[in-house]
DNA sequence: CGTTATATATACTGATCGTTATAGTTTCCT
DNA sequence: AGGAAACTATAACGATCAGTATATATAACG
């Protein structure tokens, strides 16, 4: 594994990253992310021979992999599925209200953007959520939550909060989110405690 | 107000709605749209001086409506909050699986993608949650939910569906929109009858 | 030192984009 | 029938896009 000579690279991704979850992937072109980069402009395609796509794939994992880092690291620090929960959702309003409400989920936007435009995107951006339930499900499973309850639970928190930062960006408020986070506590202690059956 | 004498501007907006559910704002061009509703290309600008961007607020109206008249549509034909979700949920999941999970929501690609690009088109966007977090209040009211509950209540079973429908096209499966069904219904009860206090 | 791989600069391509200008056609109304 | 309004056709515009080709520079290494 050849050792990089310089920080091009991750400065392309970082960038790529930051712009693809504002501005989605049809939004953001090239030549916006070499300027706020600071890479060089003839580096792009030697350092990603694929193009924006293969850019784009990169970002879209590092992404996928800093919302894994922020499961684990909220579940270490937290007592509990709820501390957990607002641990995590503490996060997402930081990036909400820091970035005046421009940064959601990192890679939403490029999801529904990639199907079916771009087969290997798609299958990056699937990935990530994927590996984010699974994340959250083992979390559940460690809070004590049923082992039958986890997946589908981790399915549905993950749908509320990626659905709550869809609204949240609309109304440029965190409203959503935390009704999200309150109301995701309630039902996730519910389960816990089996006082709910259909 | 005068009436049409085509139909070119409703088969615009139509083509044009359905285009940006798939594809979103910057991902559809506007000479795809005039192909595909078979309109005359010289018509677009006369139709909508206002360009691309007028032609999808009308569009993102236009699906916000489709939405409002599916909520009021549900809960008629309903006599209880369960079945008035199965009955929506059941409408996007035919949604996702005629379109091969090509069309989820109408109208969060070009939300994420118009924030901020298009203060008018944003508008839109976000005018459409308000009312249907509005109709869903509304319904879960006249279904017994609790005066004090129902608000926040539409807030996130909104964002669960919104969230599912992403996983529902990332993955290429309704499972996620089925889940959450299945987990609103329950969280629905619970707050109905009052078994779930924080 | 000199060679090789890595990295960057520059210029250009062809395509597509949204938009505009101008002219022509159709339809309605009196 | 005639004139006005509604509608459409066509062509071109400037801009931007992702991508490519070629040349040059920088660094690592023997």
């Amino acid at each position: 594994m050849p050792k990089p000579k310089t920080d091009s690279r991750d400065r392309l991704i970082e960038t790529a990253a930051r712009l693809f979850q504002r501005q989605g992937y049809q939004g953001t072109g090239l030549s916006q992310i070499v300027e706020e980069s600071g890479a060089p402009r003839g580096s792009v395609y030697f350092l990603f021979p694929g193009g924006k796509e293969e850019l784009a794939i990169e970002a879209i994992e590092q992404s996928t992999l800093m919302v894994r880092k922020q499961i684990e690291l909220a579940a270490g620090n937290s007592h509990s599925v709820e501390e957990w929960i607002r641990s995590l959702a503490a996060h997402f309003i930081e990036d909400l209200e820091s970035s005046n409400y421009l940064q959601g989920c990192p890679i939403s936007t490029v999801t529904l953007e990639s199907v079916p435009d771009s087969p290997a995107l798609q299958k990056a951006c699937r990935l990530a959520y994927d590996l984010w339930i699974e994340d959250i499900t083992i979390v559940l499973i460690r809070f004590g939550i049923h082992k039958e309850d986890a997946g589908e639970l981790a399915v549905f928190l993950l749908s509320a909060v990626e659905g709550a930062l869809i609204l949240c960006r609309a109304q440029g408020s965190a409203k959503p989110l935390e009704i999200g986070t309150k109301l995701s506590i309630e039902l996730v202690k519910a389960k816990q405690h089996g006082i709910m059956e259909p």
